[in-house]
DNA sequence: CGCAGTTCATGCACCGAGTGCAAGTTGCAC
DNA sequence: GTGCAACTTGCACTCGGTGCATGAACTGCG
């Protein structure tokens, strides 16, 4: 991929976000079963193959992160200092992310709400943003593997407990308040057993 | 359901283990998505619609517990001491649970090894078995929704962390230690932070 | 402008997962 | 036995998802 000309990524981004806004007003109506892919590329005009060129699959479409949101996170990354914790770098990765997709973040837990057959599905944000998470900070601490994935899987397995227990009225600031508290609580620590 | 005549039981177990087994031993041949309901039905003898009877889809023929599996969860749960700290309770119905179907973990391990494309998929063992340990610790602690559901769910990431980690030539064994220390790291605790 | 190369959209045929339904079979209680 | 409930089965159908081949649109270049 030799980077594409400005037109064509343009043309990408505008019919993702076409796809991808057709598709979560239909579902935050009806629910996501009740949704087929028939009748998102038909609100969308575009055509069914072109859904799948766009989405590996249906999920994807509530779930892929926004095209942009790769260069967002990674600006986040980059700025963290150097010497920081992994944990609170995670922490701050987090608010940082969630602060700045607020609308997107609403918008899913909206669908969520109208779509209970989703409630199995773990991936509140995309999978791809956390292996880009767990790339980065492997390359940043003399952590061993086990605990490396353990920290990391901690701080999505915070996203995704505060994600339910959030009240969408709270705002994001409510989100950011239980994102907290669970780092606070959770925090992992190299053999700082209290009692054994 | 009033408690179901013995022979209708065991035959339902049989046909369980029956479809379980043949669908497992395919599956670690040829992979996951290389096995159709259709392979599995014929290897075991049954019709396509009676599958769906017993697995709510394909994924649930690796993933659900076996059905005695609920009764031996509700004993190991049922002797843990009253006073336990939860984290410590959780730790010990894993090592036991696994210890107790150390088959089955070698088994469902070795369909994942063949089978890239459930690297996905988050669950090592069934919701349902979480879905009673969320319960069963609702009931014995006074902790919040929010620091219960996470203490509970970052069990399940120990879990699920520790099982990609895991050689299977070291045994059950060599995953309990794998357990244990991702328990010993991860210990969630309620506002005993190290640093602030 | 015209031309070649690439990217992308589309239609079509196809496979496999999963469901609703209605009819048949098997164990159960009396 | 008879009647009932649980279970199995086949069938038709919907829908998600893919491979392929064709055509249109955009690209850089002379």
């Amino acid at each position: 991929m030799v980077v594409p000309s400005p037109v064509r990524e343009r043309k990408k981004r505008e019919t993702w976000r076409l796809v991808h806004s057709a598709a979560l007003r239909l579902m935050t109506e009806r629910g996501f079963d009740a949704v087929s892919v028939d009748d998102i590329v038909a609100a969308a005009g575009i055509s069914r193959r072109t859904f799948f060129n766009y989405f590996a699959d249906k999920e994807s479409v509530v779930f892929d992160p926004d095209p942009d949101d790769a260069a967002l996170w990674a600006a986040l990354l980059a700025e963290r200092p150097p010497g920081e914790p992994l944990w609170s770098s995670l922490r701050e990765l987090l608010i940082g992310y969630t602060g700045a997709t607020a609308e997107r973040m609403l918008l899913q837990r909206r669908v969520r709400l109208a779509s209970p057959e989703l409630s199995g599905c773990s991936r509140e944000v995309a999978d791809r943003f956390w292996a880009a998470v767990r790339e980065w900070a492997g390359g940043r601490t003399g952590l061993d593997p086990l605990r490396l994935d353990l920290t990391v899987n901690a701080a999505r397995t915070v996203l995704n407990t505060a994600c339910p227990h959030w009240d969408a009225d709270t705002g994001i600031a409510g989100l950011h308040e239980l994102i907290g508290a669970g780092f606070d609580f959770v925090h992992p620590s190299p053999s700082e057993r209290i009692s054994s």
